[in-house]
RNA sequence: GCGCCCAUAGCUCAAUUGGAUAGAGCGUCUGGCUACGGACCAGAAGGUUGGGGGUUCGAGUCCUCCUGGGCGUACCA
């Protein structure tokens, strides 16, 4: 075998690629710049395994004919024999090159090596990075859309993990501000009515009935203490208390969840004396982006692309929100991220704009803060939506859906779209456990080669010390799953860079359709040793590539169903 | 009104950041198990990528206008 496993990802294969690109352009003269160069999969294997686009770039630039200079790109090659089987110029001026099969089959040997680590990069070193997410205000227990964006964000944080990337996983915790307020009033609201009071519920309160479950639990000589110590002290235990337990079912909903955060944040620490809050506004005045206008601050946010102008503290002397999350993103810089991610639900995206000045103030690069945002989830059963009001006090909580389908299944569905389109939630399909739902069909063949694997065992056969046998793999449908296989560490390359986790559950689903076709063709356990070993290495490539993908979507990977 | 997001097969979604013949699943139709999990496999039908212009070797992807939906447009969060 020409290659040792450590040496011989894909990834090297396709740097090795690169290099003799940018080796044979300065060789055949022609200029331009080597960032002309881009690699890709061609989407019709019969174009290859890598393909690049170069001649075609060089040829706009140059004015010059792009096959002419593809075919002088490829006479100035210089690639190991045993390496690719050949260049070829393809279409209007492609270069396309095709893997040896040796050098594909001795992946499979790779991938058994490395193991979970195969598709694990360095292209984060040294990148220190904080994902944001979820962070809805802990006035009810979470819905649907923070059900979407922990779904997210957890996964994008395990394939920034993956490729090297220092994370820290962040929920910012609203226990401020005029939501507590509300909270409060409405809780004590409730208390009353349990009391037997005829008390009107505040018009802008928490109608749902979680809030009543909270009354019910709160001794009554407690709760009438509070009542009797003055109107603004009683609002503000009952608002602790809601906020207290609220807090608490969030967490706890997300760990059933499976989605873990570093550190849960409290705003309320940002207004404290010398915090943020103060130091941020301080700032920005010295700064002179601030402006005094009717009794209040207002922030020149119009000076770098937001639409209007944006108040930084009420007339009445309070902060607004948008002032605290400003302090909060002063906050993070300090923390020394080289770059934070703030993944937002869909009603928050007209504070991207004026959330991005605000750290460009303070010093933060155009590109320091990216934000993404979540959009709105649609449950539909029955082919009917279901009906959610979070006014009305109905609605679907992240707790009921893990409920109701199961985590893992929730995760997929979520994943399964990008994440800044709307997203249709088919709960009658997800509930199903048959072939109809495409998270059992991805489970179902990660199982099932666990289930060969034993097989194999009990046969007698074991996995080789010598995995020289990977050379039997010749057959179509080896070749094909083996080509799958080579592609996930690119994959998770692109994810990463592209911020787009849903890559994944596409890939998972053709990975496991890839192997389920092998199988049904070719024999695993059969007289032929050497080749049932070698088949059982492919099983079991793929069992850790489908186990790993899963893992990063944060999904399981059974071994039996 | 203005800003951002979305529109792809009957339905739900992809499409390698501008690449080659736009792909999967579900649903529909046809076929396939005396051996490793049939929760599987093979095949068929299904498209003017919402519409019109433009940019170039090349557009679902970029620019522009239009249509239809979502969100935002607070001294709420």
């Amino acid at each position: 075998m020409a290659y040792s496993p450590d040496e011989t990802t894909s990834l090297s294969a396709r740097s090795r690629i690169r290099t003799a690109i940018e080796a044979a352009l300065t060789k055949a003269g022609i200029e331009g710049g080597t960032d002309m160069v881009h690699l890709e999969r061609p989407a019709n294997p019969e174009n290859g395994d890598i393909s690049c686009n170069v001649a075609l770039v060089a040829a706009k630039k140059l004015r010059r004919n792009p096959r002419e200079l593809a075919g002088m790109i490829r006479d100035a090659l210089e690639l190991e024999k045993d390496f690719v089987d050949g260049v070829e110029v393809a279409g209007p001026g492609f270069l396309n090159f095709t893997f040896s099969r040796e050098y594909l089959s001795s992946q499979v040997a790779t991938i058994n090596t490395l193991g979970s680590s195969y598709g694990a990069s360095d292209i984060g070193k040294d990148r220190k990075v904080q994902v944001e997410y979820v962070s809805a205000n802990p006035t009810g227990p979470l819905v649907i859309v923070a059900a979407r964006a922990a779904a997210v964000g957890s996964s994008l944080v395990n394939i920034l993990r993956k490729t090297g990337h220092e994370v820290e996983a962040e929920y910012y915790l609203n226990d401020a501000g005029s939501q507590v307020r509300k909270l409060g009033l409405s809780l004590m609201a409730r208390f009353r009515q349990r009391l037997g009071e005829d008390v009107e519920f505040p018009e802008d309160g928490y109608p749902g009935d979680y809030l009543v479950d909270i009354a019910a639990e709160i001794p009554e000589e407690t709760g009438r203490e509070w009542l009797g110590s003055g109107d603004e002290s009683a609002r503000e235990a009952f608002g602790s208390l809601a906020l207290e337990k609220i807090i608490v079912w969030i967490r706890e909903d997300l760990e059933k969840f499976g989605v873990h955060f570093d550190t849960f944040f409290n705003e309320s620490t940002l207004h404290r004396e010398g915090g943020e809050v103060a130091e941020a506004l301080e700032f920005y005045k010295n700064k002179g982006v601030v402006y005094e206008k009717e009794g209040a601050s207002w922030f020149r946010s119009t000076d770098f692309g937001d639409e209007k102008d944006r108040v930084l503290v009420r007339s009445d002397g309070t902060p607004t929100y948008f002032l605290a999350d400003a302090a909060y993103h002063l906050n993070k810089f300090r923390r020394g991220y080289d770059h934070v991610i703030d993944i937002f639900g869909p009603d928050h995206h007209g504070h991207i704009s004026r959330l991005k000045a605000a750290s460009v103030v303070f010093g933060a690069n155009e590109d320091w803060l990216d934000v993404m945002t979540v959009q709105w989830v649609r449950l539909i059963e029955d082919g009917q939506q279901v009906k959610m009001s979070k006014r009305g006090g109905v609605f679907e909580t992240l707790a009921s859906l893990v409920e109701d389908v199961g985590s893992d299944a929730s995760k997929f569905f979520f994943l399964m779209r990008k994440t800044n389109a709307h997203l249709d939630f088919n709960l009658t399909l997800a509930r199903k456990s048959t072939d109809e739902n495409p998270v059992y069909y991805v489970q179902y063949a990660h199982a099932r080669i666990c289930s060969v694997i034993a097989f194999a065992a009990d046969e007698g056969v074991k996995f080789p010390e010598d995995l020289d046998c990977v050379d039997k793999l010749v057959e179509p449908e080896e070749i094909g799953l083996i080509r799958h296989l080579v592609v996930f560490p690119q994959l998770i390359e692109g994810a990463a860079e592209a911020c787009e986790p849903h890559r994944l559950t596409t890939y998972a689903q053709e990975l496991a359709a890839s192997f389920h076709r092998f199988y049904h063709i070719c024999r695993i356990v059969s007289n032929d040793t050497r080749l049932s070993q070698a088949r059982l290495l492919l099983a079991e490539a793929t069992r850790i590539v489908l186990a790993e993908t899963l893992n990063l979507l944060g999904i399981s990977a059974p071994e039996r169903m």
